[in-house]
DNA sequence: AATTATACTATTCTTTTTGATAGTTATTGC
DNA sequence: GCAATAACTATCAAAAAGAATAGTATAATT
């Protein structure tokens, strides 16, 4: 038998009992999807993710773009160097390789308030 | 302008602010996919999810197996009606339209780990 | 000169999720 | 009769996620 490290895997240090847990691992929590589903078609500045996503924290909106910086799926580029004036988000190509998994999440999610409601 | 409520979605009695995070709310988390995954295809009892996942903590597993059929998406089917002694669970008609979108998500798992680790 | 906008960070707090460990009831196999 | 198995539940604790509120530095706008 083999012990348990052997059979899970990992990514960026992490460790998943399953293939389906490591991409939840990536994408799932409350916000994440939220903020991936609204960079999927144009990049964003940080006040205009803010304007489509009413009810997050500017903080909770921080960490969790951080966190999505740090997986490598979001990417965040300053613009006139200095102080921070306008930064933009948007998907690095490894984001993008999650373009139609959001898409899919987001089309159950309209099946279900269409039929199941 | 409109006000928030009249801009989310609900299911369940709980709101969500976008389609996505819906989907996200009925199979985030940290368990609830990989349990979703091995229910894919079979029906099965309690232990052999244990056995599946040797990880997850046994209240755990139990926590996210109620949230699951409370959500309508597993069915728990008790045998030999007085003391419980089988147990099976499996994904319900409104589960089983998941099951595209599950194998997308391990997929996109298994992609992640064969590309970028 | 005062206000507003941008892109945050800091602090504190609450809620939710997950883990660790032990205990329960009943049944089956030896 | 005793240990093992099945399917849990209970209690306590820790960690993670998220909310509320306030504050900061810079620049553009009025």
């Amino acid at each position: 038998m083999k012990n348990l490290e052997s059979t899970m895997l990992t990514f960026k240090g992490k460790a998943y009992p399953c293939c389906a847990s490591l991409t939840m691992g990536l994408i799932g929590g409350k916000w994440k999807t939220a903020i991936l589903f609204h960079l999927m078609n144009e990049k964003l500045r940080y006040n205009e993710l803010r304007k489509l996503m009413p009810t997050v924290t500017e903080r909770t909106l921080s960490l969790q773009l951080k966190a999505l910086e740090e997986d490598g799926l979001v990417k965040r580029k300053v613009y006139t160097s200095k102080p921070p004036l306008k930064v933009e988000y948007s998907l690095t190509d490894f984001g993008k390789t999650l373009i139609p998994l959001i898409q899919s999440i987001a089309n159950w999610g309209d099946f279900v308030v269409e039929n199941y409601s």
